[in-house]
RNA sequence: GGGCCCGUGGUCUAGUUGGUUAUGACGUCGCCUUCACAUGGCGAAGAUCAUGCGUUCGAAUCGCAUCGGGCCCA
C-alpha cells in the first residue's frame, strides 16, 4: 500500500503537469541490492558457498518480484516511460555505478581503512544492522582494580574481562567527584601490564558499577564512540572464529567462553577482581530473520570509505535551495547534515551487490582502479589490471569480495533516469521533482544529493515530495504479527483502482495515513454518483452556445471556475487532496442543487432557457472530467469516451476564465437555491413527494433584485403554481432574538471593552431600526462611541400572523408557503 | 538521550497569517420509490479540539510544560 500511495502521487502530478502542456519525463526503476533479498534466498536452501549461484539465484528471485511490483504499476494506471526503466542489478547500471566510485576515487573521496562489523561467529558472516536484536540475559558483572602509578588504584566494572587485552582507555563522568584526581592520569592492566588514559566524558552512566568503565575495541557501538572521538588505537580482541587472538596473550586461540573462565581465574589468583555480581544485562545477538540466536561480536575489518564528512556543507545549500513539500521536511535532512560524526562505510561482507571495483596493493595498501573501459568489473574473479604496484612495485595486488551499499546504487538514480554520460543528458538534468518517504530523509536522500553533486556540480532535482508511512485500518503499523497487513490486490479485487487511487490522493503531504476501506467505499461511491450525473449529462448533452445565461448558470459556472482556480492551486503545491474539493463540488454544488434547479429547464418547451441550460450542464461536466482525470484517469476516460471526444488524457488542462467569476453572481443564486433548498426539505419534513405541487409561495427578503430574476427557477423547481416575490417582511411579525456583533470587526477597535459594548448593544432600544438608519451610539460609561451599523447582524424571528399559510426562515429571507 | 512530526464526534479526517454556529467521510437512528442515481435522496443525534498553565478583548490555531503515539538517529 505504501508504493501504492507514492507511485499515485507521482503518476497525479505526472498527468496532471502533461495535461499544463509540461514534456513529462517519468521514469521508474527497481532497487535491487540488499539483505532482504539474500535472505530470501538463504531461506530456499541455496547455499553461499558457490557466490556465482548464489547471486544467480538472488537476480532470478528479484526479476520474479520486479514482474510482480510492474504488473501492479501497470494496473495503478502509473503512466511510466517504461523504456527507460532501469535496474540496479544490470550490467548497464553496475557499470555506471563503478564508473562513479572510479570519479570519486580520482576526487579523493574513497578511502580503505579498519571498521568495526557486527559479525558472527557462528554463522562466518558480517552482519547487518537488520538482522540484529537484544536479548536480555543473566550475566556477572566483575569488579576489578587497576593500579595508577603503582600507589592508588581504580575499580572499574565489567561484563566482559575477555576483553581485557583490547582495553584502551578508562572512561568517568566529568562531574564524578570520585574520580576527578585521576583524569589524565593513566592506570596499569592486570596481566598484560599496559598503561591506559583515564578519560572524562558525559556519556558514562555514574550509577552503573563503580562509575568508571573500561573502554575496549570493540566491546559495544558506545566504545566504538569512545575510540572514534578520542582517537584511541584499536586493538582485535577476537578473530572471525570467534577464537582470541594473538593480541591476548596467553590466551591466545582459547574460545571467547575459555578465555573468560580462564582470565576470571588469574585475576582472582593476583587480587585484581574485588567483587562479583549477577546482574540482568541486554546483549546483542544475531536474531532478527535468522534461528541463530548467539551473540554478535564487534570486529575490526578492512572497509571502503566515502568521505562524505567534509561535504555536507555542499549539501546543506543544495538542499536549502530546493522546494520542499511540506517545507519543514527540510529541517530533518539539515539537522541530519549537520551532525554526521562520521564517513560513509560503503563497503558490505555480502555477494548480491555491485562489486567495489578497486583492487588495492597488500604491501602499502594503495587503491589501484581499472580502466573504465573495462567496466564492469569484479575485483573478486577478474584480473587485477596492472601487474605491480604503481606506488610501491609490490606484485601482490588483492581484489577484495565485498560489495556497495545499496544506497550506492539507488543514490544515483537520477543519474540514471537522466541518462547520465548520454546525449540528452544536460536537457534532462537535473529532475525537476523527486517523491520520498520520510523514513529516508536521512539516508537516500541526503547520499543522492552528495552523489549527484560531487559528480556533476549540481543537485539533482529542484524539489523534493515528501509523503508519510501506509498504517493499518487500526491505526498502527502494518505487521504481519499485528495482521492488519493489507495487500493492493484484494483492495483492487474489490473496488477497483480509481477508488484506491482516490484514497491515496486524499493523503497530507508528510503526514502517516491510515489504509481504510470506507475511504475506498466513498470513493466508489462517488464514481457511480459521478457516471449517473454523466448518463444524465449526455441525455442533455448539446454543443450549441446560447444567447443568455440564466442567473442559476452563472452562479454555476463561477463557482465551477472558482474550483477550477483553487485545485490548479493546490495541484501546483502538490496537495492532491484538493480531490475532496472537486468531489463536494460535484456531489453538492452540481448534482444536488444545479441539476435539481434545471431540470424543469432541460424538461421543458422553452428553447431559449433549455439551450443555456445544456450549455451549461455541458461545460460544467467537461471541465470536472478534466479536473479529475489525473486523480481517475481509468473512470475519466471511460465517461470521456461516451461524449465521443477521444482521449481525455491528450486534453488540456482548463483555463480559469476569471471574467465568470462573480461574486454578487454567487451570492444571488446561492440566495435562490438556499430557497430551494428550504423548500425540498420543508416538504421532506412533512412527508411530501418533492414533486408534490404547491399552491403559492410568497418570498420576503431585504433586496429582492436576484430572487426576482431566479424567479422562473423557483417556480419551476418547487412546483409552487404561484411565486411572489416582494421587498421586506411579510403580513407576519419578527422579533429580534439576538444581536450578533461582528467580533472580527468591532474586537480589534475596543478591545478589552468589547464585552462592555456587547451589553450596551443589548440594552439598545430600537436596534434593528437604528441598524437599517445607518446610526448606533452606545453608553459606554458616559463615553459615547459610535458602532458601525455592518459590524452587527441581527438574528430574527417570525411569528405567525393568523394566516394559515407555513413560514420558513432562510437567513434574512422569508417564505411563506400555502398549500 | 537527540531531531522532526502527530493527538479534533464511536472510528478516521479537514481546518494553524487567532475572529461569529469546527469540515467531511464511515458508522448509528428516522423518513422518502422522485422523470441520472436506493451503489440514491432528505433529516437527526453525536466533540471538555490529549491535559495543564500562559499570551490575548478573543485560542483547535501562538508560547511553555506534561502525557500518549510515529519516524529517523544515538
Amino acid at each position: 500500500m505504501g508504493h501504492i500511495l507514492n507511485h499515485t502521487w507521482i503518476d497525479i502530478a505526472a498527468r496532471y503537469k502533461r495535461m499544463r502542456g509540461y514534456n513529462v519525463l517519468l521514469p521508474q526503476g527497481f532497487d535491487c541490492h540488499g539483505l532482504p533479498t539474500e535472505l530470501q534466498v538463504e531461506r530456499q536452501g541455496i547455499s553461499k558457498e558457490d557466490r556465482t549461484k548464489f547471486r544467480d539465484a538472488c537476480i532470478a528471485w528479484t526479476e520474479k518480484s520486479i514482474k510482480k511490483m510492474k504488473s501492479q504499476f501497470k494496473r495503478l494506471g502509473y503512466s511510466a516511460d517504461w523504456s527507460r526503466e532501469y535496474r540496479t542489478m544490470s550490467d548497464d547500471y553496475i557499470t555506471k555505478v563503478q564508473l562513479s566510485l572510479l570519479k570519486f576515487n580520482e576526487l579523493g573521496l574513497i578511502y580503505r581503512k579498519r571498521h568495526p562489523v557486527h559479525y558472527c561467529c557462528n554463522c562466518m558472516t558480517a552482519l547487518a544492522k537488520a538482522e540484529l536484536g537484544y536479548l536480555e540475559q543473566s550475566g556477572t558483572l566483575s569488579y576489578i582494580k587497576l593500579e595508577i602509578d603503582g600507589k592508588d588504584d581504580l575499580v572499574i566494572a565489567t561484563t566482559r574481562p575477555e576483553l581485557m587485552c583490547a582495553c584502551v582507555a578508562v572512561m568517568v563522568h566529568p562531574e564524578d567527584e570520585r574520580f576527578h584526581k585521576y583524569v589524565g592520569e593513566k592506570v596499569r592492566l592486570p596481566i598484560y601490564g599496559r598503561e591506559v588514559p583515564i578519560i572524562a566524558d558525559e556519556e558514562v552512566d555514574r550509577d552503573f558499577g563503580t562509575g568508571a568503565v573500561y573502554v575496549c575495541t570493540y566491546g559495544d557501538e558506545q566504545d566504538l564512540k569512545w575510540q572514534q572521538n578520542y582517537s584511541l588505537p584499536v586493538i582485535s580482541a577476537i578473530d572471525k572464529n570467534g577464537l582470541m587472538t594473538e593480541d591476548a596473550g596467553k590466551y591466545e586461540s582459547l574460545s571467547i567462553a575459555e578465555c573468560q573462565e580462564r582470565i576470571i581465574e588469574d585475576l582472582k589468583n593476583c587480587g585484581a577482581i574485588i567483587k562479583q555480581e549477577s546482574i540482568s544485562h541486554r546483549v546483542l545477538i544475531h536474531a532478527e530473520r535468522s534461528e541463530c540466536h548467539r551473540p554478535v561480536e564487534l570486529i575490526p575489518t578492512p572497509q571502503w570509505f566515502i568521505r562524505i564528512k567534509d561535504g555536507t556543507g555542499e549539501v546543506v545549500k543544495a538542499a536549502n535551495e530546493m522546494d520542499w513539500y511540506p517545507s519543514y521536511m527540510l529541517q530533518r535532512l539539515l539537522d541530519w547534515a549537520n551532525s554526521l560524526e562520521w564517513d560513509w562505510v560503503i563497503s558490505r561482507q555480502r555477494i548480491f551487490g555491485t562489486p567495489i571495483p578497486f583492487w588495492y596493493c597488500s604491501k602499502c595498501e594503495f587503491i589501484i582502479a581499472p580502466n573504465p573501459r573495462s567496466l564492469p568489473v569484479n575485483p573478486d574473479m577478474d584480473e587485477p589490471p596492472v601487474g605491480g604496484c604503481p606506488h610501491c612495485g609490490s606484485k601482490d595486488i588483492l581484489g577484495g569480495t565485498d560489495v556497495c551499499d545499496c544506497w550506492v546504487d539507488s543514490s544515483i538514480s537520477p543519474l540514471m533516469a537522466s541518462n547520465w554520460m548520454g546525449d540528452d543528458f544536460d536537457k534532462l538534468y537535473p529532475t525537476s521533482l523527486r517523491p520520498q518517504g520520510y523514513e529516508i530523509i536521512r539516508t537516500w536522500l541526503f547520499y543522492t544529493i552528495f552523489r549527484c553533486s560531487a559528480l556533476t556540480g549540481e543537485a539533482p532535482f529542484e524539489a523534493v515530495l515528501v509523503n508519510g508511512m501506509v498504517q493499518g485500518p487500526d491505526g498502527r503499523k502494518m505487521s504481519k504479527s499485528l495482521r492488519n497487513v493489507i495487500e493492493p490486490e484484494e483492495v483492487v479485487k474489490e473496488y477497483g483502482i480509481d477508488p484506491v487511487r482516490q484514497w491515496a490522493a486524499t493523503a497530507s503531504l508528510g503526514e502517516d495515513y491510515s489504509f481504510e476501506f470506507k475511504e475506498t467505499v466513498y470513493g466508489k461511491r462517488f464514481l457511480t454518483k459521478m457516471w449517473n450525473i454523466a448518463r444524465f449529462s449526455i441525455l442533455h448533452h448539446s454543443t450549441g452556445v446560447p444567447k443568455k445565461l440564466s442567473i442559476v448558470d452563472q452562479w454555476m459556472l463561477s463557482k465551477l471556475n472558482r474550483l477550477v482556480r483553487e485545485v490548479t492551486y493546490d495541484l501546483d503545491r502538490y496537495e492532491f487532496k484538493t480531490l475532496q474539493n472537486i468531489r463536494d463540488f460535484a456531489w453538492t454544488d452540481l448534482a444536488d442543487n444545479y441539476i435539481e434547479m434545471t431540470k424543469y429547464r432541460l424538461y421543458g418547451n422553452d428553447v431559449e432557457l433549455k439551450e443555456s441550460a445544456q450549455y451549461t450542464l455541458s461545460t460544467v461536466i467537461d471541465t470536472i472530467l478534466l479536473l479529475l482525470s489525473p486523480f481517475v484517469p481509468h473512470f475519466t476516460e471511460e465517461v470521456h469516451s461516451c461524449f465521443g471526444k477521444g482521449s481525455i488524457h491528450l486534453r488540456k488542462w482548463p483555463e480559469v476564465d476569471i471574467s465568470l467569476i462573480d461574486e454578487d453572481v454567487e451570492k444571488g443564486g446561492e440566495q435562490i437555491k438556499d430557497v430551494i433548498c428550504a423548500i425540498r426539505r420543508y416538504k421532506s419534513e412533512r412527508g411530501m413527494a418533492l414533486n408534490a405541487e404547491l399552491e403559492r409561495i410568497e418570498i420576503y427578503a431585504p433586496d429582492i433584485s436576484w430572487l426576482d430574476q431566479g424567479i422562473n427557477d423557483l417556480k419551476g423547481t418547487t412546483w409552487a403554481r404561484n411565486v411572489e416575490v416582494a421587498e421586506g417582511i411579510p403580513r407576519t411579525e419578527e422579533r429580534i432574538v439576538e444581536i450578533k456583533p461582528n467580533l472580527s470587526v468591532l474586537g480589534p477597535i475596543f478591545k478589552s471593552k468589547i464585552d462592555c459594548v456587547i451589553k450596551a448593544l443589548n440594552k439598545t432600544q430600537n436596534i434593528a431600526e437604528k441598524v437599517e438608519m445607518g446610526n448606533i451610539t452606545i453608553d459606554l460609561d458616559g463615553e459615547i462611541a459610535e458602532i458601525d451599523p455592518k459590524a452587527i447582524e441581527l438574528q430574527k424571528e417570525v411569528i405567525l400572523g393568523g394566516e394559515a399559510v407555513d413560514v420558513v426562515q432562510v437567513g434574512d429571507v422569508i417564505v411563506t408557503i400555502s398549500r
